[in-house]
DNA sequence: AATAAGATTCAGTGTTGCTTGAACATACTG
DNA sequence: CAGTATGTTCAAGCAACACTGAATCTTATT
């Protein structure tokens, strides 16, 4: 049983909820998901006793979640002047950086495969196309995404300019 | 301890090893990394049995996550002539149906967002606007990324046609 | 139809990793 | 400098899940 009331309208903190089930199933946490989900739906940056009261979980849980967020590039921090509190708010243009650690995860598999010592699997033809061509497709993709994204970024950089 | 001994070369073994590890941070489970592991470096398609044998894992595990690797569209059956066990192998152009599984889920997410009631969030215009533009990205990189998917597919065609 | 080979499901066990309260560290404030 | 607000780390409890041997189901073969 949750310890504390949430304070959300429920079908905000339903929303909240089916978030967090989602990023669930993306590696996070469900306490991370729900951290994540709220601050998307909040009209204000959030400090961690507030993430802690609205979600009723521990101030424990919500520290290491935030900071681990933040390292994935989903959160960043936002001072208040004159509270020395931290507060956490979604990155701005949030799909940007998600996709670039998706990226960057296949990049590493990319690499991975491309250092396979040339005697792998008695050194099979079968195989070594096979990771050929494995490779190639990544190096397409990976080629076409990344320009998209530059793209994206270019095309954002003009709508809404973070400096003049 | 295991409880067969795998009959791999090491340097085969040490880098399934590799892949599987780093499955596992993919939401997969350390044996479904390991089959899939043993699979992309294998010359041939492979029994469940082999799979159990070459693994040092039991045929319970394998039959339960080569299927579950089949419904995520990384591996497929194979039969041989004759014989009526089943054969796993990686499926051919592996990237793609891996991206596309993905680009899936980006359009799920997508879907739930769009479908938050107008009057989420105390139907607050700072977190209305937020989502419009988080919607807006994912719109235009779903789109990037699908025809970059839909490009490679027309170029390996010509390259490697499955029917003429 | 009986048998057997093969695949799947199931119930139990062990391991992993999430979550937490409490202890600890750090840095303002008066 | 003492006291307090805030954030982080730690050890332990617990829930969830992976993995297994055994039982069950399916389907080919005789």
């Amino acid at each position: 049983m949750p310890r504390r009331e949430a304070t959300l309208q429920p079908s905000t903190a339903q929303l909240v909820e089916r978030i967090a089930l989602f990023f669930e199933t993306e590696g996070f946490s469900r306490i991370g998901g729900r951290i994540f989900g709220r601050l998307l739906l909040s009209s204000t940056a959030m400090s961690l006793d507030g993430l802690a009261a609205d979600l009723g979980a521990s101030k424990a849980s919500i520290s290491t979640e935030t900071r681990s967020l933040e390292r994935r590039g989903i959160l960043e921090r936002a001072g208040k002047p004159g509270d020395r509190r931290v507060y956490y708010q979604v990155v701005p243009d949030l799909p940007v950086p998600t996709m670039e650690l998706r990226l960057d995860r296949m990049r590493r598999f990319s690499r991975l495969l491309a250092e396979a010592p040339g005697d792998v699997a008695e050194g099979s033809p079968v195989v070594r196309r096979r990771l050929e061509e494995i490779l190639e497709a990544y190096r397409y993709l990976l080629a076409e995404f990344g320009s998209a994204l530059e793209r994206w970024h270019r095309r954002s950089r003009k709508t809404s300019p973070k400096y003049s």
